[in-house]
DNA sequence: TTGTACGCGTTATCAT
DNA sequence: ATGATAACGCGTACAA
């Protein structure tokens, strides 16, 4: 029946001590009387006090300031990300969250290297950036760090880089699970499975395709792995490296694409001649046209890193780095498997009904004007 | 290079009028002059202002009263459940929410109203319940809602109620993903597939059976479907209705159970003579033994339904219809796919590295210590 | 070593 | 129709 939380004022009041005192103790300032210390603390448990987190930021007022950077290119996946941060750009602002959103060429250490150089001159509290297996790159995640700054890998780890966390999938654990989908698929029969991935030197591609390559090789040992294709996750490249492929062989029943330039894959796969069975395909990453292959039944599913979800935990990790907090743990990101029966729907519906208690008062009124003005922007 | 965001008081002097009237403007409580309100919209574009909502809560003080009433009994799924908004608890309570964990027998409408009868009188803001197919709690339900109260069916809907909402995930969906799972496993080879239900009253229940009887009897046409085992989520009734079947037919080729009491299952499965193949397995939830079943060999797939995401939607949702919000749009949750290869980590590992921006500065240690006290309690 | 007082941005109330 | 101002709880600068 309580209906107000003790504040740091009631402490102090029950302990016999002042508010400054209260406030050392609970956050170890140093600088008191043990027996003060002991009777705060006792003050503390007999209350049940809990610090309030909105008027602790309040105090501070302090707008933190995180930068993201999505390579840019013909890379639907990342064009998602981008879209998903772009979206959350002003919800972020009314927790005062300032996000930058970077593009930068894939695969390229040196230009992330330069940006993120810029970018520490602008002063940021943080960044997210995904990972590339390149010396250059884990030396300046080390400098950032030094100069203060959270950095974060995202989508991809940076290897050997002091990075203060990875928020992403497993990635052997995804390969491991194409590697399994694939064999079970074959129901015991021979195959052949061809990788496709974007380049070796990013981690993600080359744990997928090694995890597919463990399960493949000791569970299905009826199965044999193709030479890789190598993309760039451009569809032009792997168009043209895949046509010669399927013209010139025929035995070729299983395709796992780990990355990008998909729109390739699928143009060649929707020409095969008649005759000739479609392979078993898994890729990665629901983006627009691996789900209508879905869902017409060319490809048979999709293993998705969830993109929305490592960016929440991407952001509420940053904010607990910036305020020296312990990161909230938060569930580990795992790859999800997607049939065309259990594909997540297009526009993000959610199962809200409307109902009395939204949409009806003054107040509601108001927040749905300003929330539609935020969507135009 | 902004480090200030602007606030009410700047968008006041930018407008030229006072602090009061910016705020009217801003919430909607009319009374304003129409020029009034057109140069407070201005100045409020041309700032870029952005609501802090630190500052609105602080402002409110407002603690808010959820509860949450959950099956008790051995079902694991249930037991998780609870553990989770447990553990939910303080953190909540620093962002002042007050959650009530409330138990109740399994299946028994009648209890829960009762429960929830009681639940209105002490006061609260809202709840969550998982739903049964029952007038009785629809009608009370409608009662609740009528005194202001929000109302969040969790895990299983409850049909024509007019609850607020609906977390969780689509169980249709889930015995559909469930039948095209099985039937890639059959292989095109003939079966027999063996559903166990806890009760049909159950909206959840209900509907991954069907879900999964459509997908199996439209595509795999070779499969036969055997009568429906009734278990209540109870094991000893799921294990003594198993025997004699495994015992006196050995026709069962895969078993879809869509509730609680798969103890029993394993029981019988593990116990099953070296000489009678068992059969594909597909069941739900990562509860513990389904886990090690997964891990063992014994079971094939867990359809999961990510009970942390279900929460922390759920609370999300609370709030926001309790402020008379828009309830944020939250991504569906969907059924996902285990195998033994992606099975989630025990520990619920993440994948932040320990470095220096966390654990090392004396808030830090403050932080840690308050956190690992409140772990303890 | 301990205590006081003000600022943070919003909401709500009271006065004009 | 408009304005002034006191909470809200925490962090912190400064005084004792």
């Amino acid at each position: 029946m309580q209906s107000r939380l003790p504040t740091l004022s009631d402490v102090a009041r029950c302990a016999g001590v002042s508010y400054a005192t209260v406030d050392r103790v609970v956050n170890d300032r140093g600088g008191v009387a043990e027996k003060s210390v002991i009777r705060v603390r006792k003050a503390i448990d007999e209350l049940g006090y809990v610090r309030n987190v909105a008027a602790a930021n309040l105090s501070q007022n302090k707008t933190y300031r995180f930068a993201a950077i999505i390579p840019t290119g013909t890379n639907q996946f990342f064009q998602q990300l981008r879209a998903i941060l772009e979206a959350e750009r002003i919800r972020l602002l009314a927790d005062r969250i300032d996000l930058r959103i970077e593009g930068i060429a894939a695969f390229d250490g040196e230009a992330l290297c330069e940006r993120l150089d810029i970018l520490s001159q602008t002063g940021i509290d943080g960044v997210a950036l995904v990972g590339t297996d390149d010396d250059i790159v884990a030396q300046k995640i080390a400098e950032l760090r030094s100069a203060g700054i959270a950095v974060l890998t995202l989508v991809s780890d940076a290897p050997n880089a002091p990075r203060d966390a990875y928020i992403g999938i497993d990635n052997r654990v995804a390969g491991q699970t194409a590697g399994r989908l694939i064999g079970l698929c074959h129901g015991g029969a021979c195959g052949r499975v061809l990788p496709i991935v974007g380049a070796l030197s990013a981690p993600d591609h080359a744990e997928r395709l090694e995890g597919m390559r463990e399960t493949v090789t000791s569970l299905y040992p009826d199965l044999d792995i193709a030479p890789v294709i190598i993309g760039r996750d451009e569809h032009e490249i792997v168009e043209n490296k895949l046509r010669p492929i399927f013209k010139n062989s025929h035995d070729i029943t299983a395709v796992y694409s780990v990355g990008g330039g998909n729109a390739g894959l699928l143009r060649v796969l929707r020409s095969l001649p008649d005759g000739q069975n479609r392979p078993i395909v898994v890729l990665h990453d629901i983006v627009p046209q691996a789900r209508e292959a879905l869902e017409d039944g060319v490809i048979d599913a999709i293993i998705d890193q969830r993109p929305e979800v490592e960016i929440a935990n991407a952001l509420s990790c940053l904010r607990s780095i910036a305020d020296r907090r312990i990161p909230d743990v938060t569930d580990p990101i795992l790859p999800t498997v997607y049939f065309k029966e259990n594909l997540p729907p297009h526009g993000r519906d959610s199962f809200v009904r409307p109902g009395h208690a939204v949409n009806r008062t003054a107040s509601g009124h108001a927040s749905k004007s300003r929330i539609l003005k935020e969507i135009d922007q």
